[in-house]
DNA sequence: CAAAAGCGATGCAAAAAATGCAGCGCTAAG
DNA sequence: CTTAGCGCTGCATTTTTTGCATCGCTTTTG
C-alpha cells in the first residue's frame, strides 16, 4: 500500500539506526529518505527521531507513531483478508511464530491439512523463542503464536492451552526403556541432554531437579531439539521433549516414555494472539482449526 | 496529513455520491479522482465503489475500508494529542456532540473553564439528537457525546450518567407557580408547549401521561427547546426541560419548578463516547473534568 | 422517440512532486 | 590530526499527478 510507503522507511531507518544505512537498505537516496522523513516530522508536528552524531534513533514521540502504525498496517491486513472473504474463496496470509517443538511434526501436518481446504492461504512460519514470539505478536510481525511456557503474559491473549507432560528419549537399548513411565532421579543419574535456559522445558526440569535436590548435569546443553534427539544415538544418553515435538511412531531405535506427574507438573503449550487485536480471516480461521485440533490433542 | 488524502477523497465520493460532484467539492479535476480511486483500487485489490449509471456508491468492501480509515485517522489523532502531551503544555481539540439542554448554560461554563487551565485547547460544539449524537461517535467525528435518555447503546460507552428530573418553566405569575413541586395532571391542564417526539423530555412525557390517563396535549411543538421557554411569555402557557438546560436564577418573571418524582421518573443524562476507543489526551482529561462535575451535580 | 444531460473512463500534454548527485559542515573514532 | 561516517541542502533529472478535451454509455426530458 503506497500510503504506508513513509512508514516503510521510517521503519528502516529505525532499524537501521541511520538514514544513509536505511536508505541503503531500501535502494534509495539518502537525500531523498532523508527529506521525506523530515518532511514527514513537519507534517507531523514533532520530530520523531532524535539526531545523534553517528545517525538517528526513535524518540518518545517516535516510539509512539511507530506504534500507532504498525496497530493501523495490521488492521488493513485484516480489512484486506476480511474483503478477500467477501467475494468467495478465502485468501489471506497466516504468519506463526512458535516453539521448536511445533516445526518438524505437528505444524506442517496442519498447514497441509488447512491448505487442502483452501489453497489460496499462504503461510510464514517463524521459530523463535517464548520471549521472541510474544515481541513478535507485540510488534504484529505475527498473527499468532503456539509457545511452550511463555514468560511474560501481558501482551499475550491465551487462545487455548494443552497441558503437555515432558517426555524421555533414548535408544530401544538403553536401561531405563524396559519402564513405562520413568522417574527424573533415575534419568538424573544417566548421562543426559538437556537444552539451554531460555526453554520452557529446562525451566521445568531445573524445578523439579532442585526439588528432588539432584541437579540436572546435562553433558551437552544445546537450542536445538533436533541435535539433542539425534546425540542420543550416539553416546546412549537420554534427552527430554514434550510430546508434540515427537513423532507418534518413532524412529525404529528410539523410544519415548513419559517422565512421571509426581516429579515434574506437565507444562503448558499455549497458542495466543496479540491482546485485543481482530485477527485476519484467514488466521482467526486456522486459529479455530489449530484450537479444535489442540484441544482434542491430551 | 498526507497520507491520507485517498481517504479524504474516498469520504468526499461516497458523501457525494459521483465521483464528478466529489471532485467539484475538493476543488480537483474529476479524471485526477477518477484515476486516483482507480490506483487505490488496484493496490488494494479490489474495487471499492460500486459504478451505477447515475454515480458511484460504496460497495460492502468499500464500507469496511472506510470504517478501518476512520478508525486509524481518530487513532492518528490521539497519537499527535498525545506526542504534543510530551512535550509540556496541553494542546489538542476536544470535539463533543451534545443535546440542546447543554448548550446555553453548562457547556459553555465548563469548557471556559477548562480552557482557563489549558489555553492550548480548542473545541467543537454539535447539537444532535439523541441518535445523530451517537452517529458522530461511531464514525469517529466527535470524541464525546452528552445526550439524555439515548436510545440504542451498542456503541456508547457510558461514562457518567446523572439523572435529570423533568422541570416546569412558567411565568411567575402562573397559577401553579405557588406550588413548590408540580404534579404532572396539574400541567396538563393548563396549556402547555412540549418537544417533539424525538427528545427524550418529550419520550418521558408521554410515559408520564400514559399512565395518568390523560394524554398530552401541546398547543405547540417544537424541536427548540429556546423557542418553548421564550413562548410561555407570550400566552402564559408553561414548557418542560431538564435542570441542566436551565439558568440556576432563572430571568426575572419566569419560575422553574420540579415535576413530582410521583408522575415522572428522573431521566438519565449520559455521558459517553464510542465504546472500546482510547479518547486523544485533551479529549480523555476533559471527559474525566466533566464526570467530576456533573457527579456533584445531583 | 430523439435530444439533452450526467456519468465514468481514457489519451495526451503540462504541472508538481519525488529522487539522484554532488558537496557542505559537523563529530567521533583511529 | 586525519579520516570516516553522519545529517543536511542546492540543483538538475526523473517520475508521478493533474488538467483538458473527448469518448461511450445510460437515464432523463421535452
Amino acid at each position: 500500500m503506497k500510503h504506508l510507503q513513509t512508514f516503510r522507511y521510517i521503519e528502516a531507518v529505525m532499524r537501521a539506526g541511520s538514514i544513509r544505512k536505511a536508505a541503503d537498505d531500501m535502494n534509495i537516496t539518502a537525500s531523498a529518505l532523508n527529506r521525506r522523513i523530515q518532511r514527514f516530522e513537519e507534517e507531523f508536528g514533532s520530530e520523531i527521531f532524535e539526531r545523534l552524531p553517528r545517525g538517528v534513533r526513535l524518540n518518545p514521540a517516535g516510539e509512539l507513531l511507530v506504534q500507532h502504525f504498525r496497530v493501523q498496517a495490521s488492521d488493513l491486513r485484516r480489512v484486506q483478508s476480511q474483503v478477500a472473504d467477501l467475494s468467495g474463496e478465502r485468501r489471506g496470509h497466516v504468519s506463526v511464530a512458535c516453539s521448536q517443538a511445533l516445526i518438524p511434526y505437528f505444524l506442517p501436518a496442519q498447514i497441509a491439512a488447512y491448505r487442502r481446504e483452501h489453497p489460496g492461504v499462504t503461510f510464514s512460519v517463524n521459530v523463535r523463542d517464548r520471549e521472541a514470539a510474544e515481541h513478535d505478536l507485540a510488534t504484529f510481525s505475527s498473527d499468532l503464536a503456539l509457545v511452550f511456557e511463555p514468560v511474560h503474559l501481558v501482551d499475550f491473549e491465551v487462545l487455548v492451552a494443552v497441558p503437555q507432560v515432558i517426555h524421555v528419549i533414548m535408544q530401544r537399548n538403553h536401561p531405563l526403556a524396559a519402564q513405562p513411565e520413568l522417574r527424573l532421579r533415575d534419568c538424573l543419574d544417566h548421562p543426559h541432554v538437556a537444552p539451554t535456559a531460555m526453554f520452557g522445558v529446562r525451566a521445568l526440569l531445573d524445578l523439579a531437579a532442585a526439588k528432588g535436590s539432584r541437579p540436572l548435569r546435562p553433558i551437552a546443553e544445546s537450542d536445538s531439539f533436533d541435535f539433542m534427539r539425534h546425540y542420543v544415538r550416539h553416546e546412549n544418553a537420554i534427552a527430554f521433549q514434550i510430546p508434540i515435538g515427537l513423532q507418534p511412531e518413532p524412529d525404529g531405535d528410539l523410544v519415548i516414555r513419559p517422565l512421571s506427574r509426581r516429579d515434574a507438573p506437565p507444562g503448558s503449550l499455549l497458542m495466543g494472539q496479540m491482546r485485543g487485536r481482530t485477527l485476519p480471516v484467514a488466521s482467526a480461521r486456522f486459529a479455530q482449526m489449530l484450537a479444535k485440533v489442540l484441544e482434542g490433542y491430551q
